[in-house]
RNA sequence: GGAUCUUUGGCAGAGUUGGUCGAAUGCACCGGUCUUGAAAACCGGCGAGGGUUAUACCUCCCAGAGUUCGAAUCUCUGAGGGUCCA
């Protein structure tokens, strides 16, 4: 959530900074008023039930020593029902000025460049160079049904489409995968967890895939409880309603999990091979940091995201997202764009955000910072896609005849 | 699924004949005295949010609803935890 007591002091720059990410001006505008007309609404409730509790303890006073109450009471039923009232237009008020405040994104940095769309993403560098075939390499569905590797019929007709299956030594890649990059993650200091993939409203609340993006997530209709769209969730809701030593920080995590993502506003893109699928496997890094600290342990996620592509030996890129294209939460992000020969192309495998305290404040993640309470910054970042990276492996290291070589770091993990 | 108990500040744990309780006490934590330094001892501070220049003041004792002039304390519903039964 935006700070509203930075909105208050200064409505300008922030109805700035958010029109640089399509916000409406009359909706900060419009904010801006809910949080005044909230405020006056307090005050008065606050007035009256000033006087209630200070007439309710002379009451008190009164019985004690035996004298007449009845004109107390009379003047106590009567502020009750100017109470109830104001009480209510306080709610009221807070309800309004909740919903709108929870739907609005985050503040970009000063540094994301404008943009409308991925197009107006600026690259900052490419690592490793993709590799010129003799022959034209060719897309990785086809390789998977090759080899036997995925089965995407099958996954149709377990559940829908966007399901796939995967066998042999599809199966066994994509649990080497996720052990090779825990045990990478682990060593640059992100400790592994285990979470719940199924979360409550709150937490979906707390890291800003709801209100807002209700339709992009799977119910579980007889509980009000989802299906988490990325490890996100659970990991960085781990701390919400605490208040954090800043000697613990920075707290940095890694966990994998199965992700699940309804797609609803992808109709028609990606339906073939596994691009965009239902449920994927995902790495996750997370990391709750304070303010000073957060650019830096953005780096490290970065790097170390880049590093594990390296160590697989797969060409990719970085990209600056620019307004357009920044995602609800985040102030700033990086992504990863893996090289995919049989598509020629770069495709986002990896995307490391930081949000600021945007999270924070609505999941109420802080520390104690001196002698007062701050929010925290918390970022994420795939560390990978862990179906995205067995499509770049099959496509950047198949041979002519449709075979595909293994890289050399997964071997360990396949005996 | 049924019965019963329970849910308090970072933790532990008082507070259940409703009032001056945001809440004793201990631990932890922070500051100080002492010490070459540390420990111990002693002194002081120490829940969160809103509000204020600062006070005042308001809200929060799992969540929601109710009774009452007044609720951590009483009633109901729900959620979490324990025990017993099926």
């Amino acid at each position: 959530m935006i700070d509203l007591k930075l909105l208050q002091k200064d409505f300008d720059a922030m109805s700035a900074k958010l029109s640089r990410k399509k916000v409406d001006t009359s909706l900060i505008a419009d904010l801006k008023q809910k949080n005044e007309e909230l405020k006056k609404a307090k005050t008065e409730f606050e007035t009256l039930q000033a006087m209630q509790n200070s007439m309710s303890r002379e009451f008190g006073i009164y019985k004690k020593e035996g004298k007449d109450v009845s004109e107390l009471k009379a003047k106590v039923d009567a502020n009750k029902i100017n109470i109830a009232t104001a009480l209510e237009t306080q709610r009221e008020r807070q309800e309004e000025l909740e919903t709108l405040a929870m739907s609005i994104p985050n503040m970009p940095d000063e540094n994301v460049p404008d943009g409308a769309d991925e197009n107006d993403n600026i690259e900052i560098k490419k690592v490793l160079t993709p590799c010129k075939f003799t022959f034209t390499p060719k897309e990785h569905w086809e390789l998977a049904e090759q080899n036997g590797w995925i089965d995407f019929e099958r996954g149709v007709k377990l559940a829908t489409s966007r399901f796939s299956v995967s066998f042999g030594m599809g199966a066994k890649l994509e649990r080497a995968l996720i052990n090779f990059m825990l045990n990478f993650n682990s060593k640059r200091g992100f400790e592994e967890v285990s979470v719940p993939v199924i979360v409550n409203r709150n937490a979906l609340k707390g890291t800003g895939q709801l209100p807002k993006f209700e339709d992009d997530l799977y119910k579980i209709d007889s509980q009000e409880l989802f299906l988490i769209p990325t490890a996100e969730v659970p990991v960085t809701n781990l701390f919400a309603d605490e208040i954090l030593e800043e000697s613990q920080l920075p707290i940095k995590m890694t966990a994998y999990t199965p992700c699940f993502r309804k797609e609803a506003g992808a109709a028609g893109r990606d339906t073939r091979g596994m691009i965009r699928q239902h449920q994927f496997h995902k790495v996750e890094l997370v990391a709750i940091t304070t303010p000073q600290n957060s650019d830096e342990v953005f780096d490290e996620m970065l790097a170390c995201a880049s590093d594990i592509l390296t160590a697989l030996e797969l060409p990719h890129r970085l990209v600056t997202l620019c307004t357009g294209d920044l995602g609800f939460s985040a102030a700033r992000t990086v992504d990863i764009e893996v090289w995919l020969p049989g598509q020629n192309t770069y495709r986002e495998i990896s995307s490391v955000s930081n949000t600021r305290d945007f999270q924070a404040r609505r999941a109420k993640i802080r520390y104690r910072n001196g002698n007062k309470n701050s929010m925290v910054h918390t970022l994420n970042g795939s560390s990978l896609a862990v179906g995205r990276t067995l499509v770049a492996i099959m496509e950047n290291f198949q041979n002519e005849d449709g075979s595909i070589n293994i890289p050399k770091v997964l071997e360990p993990y396949l005996n």
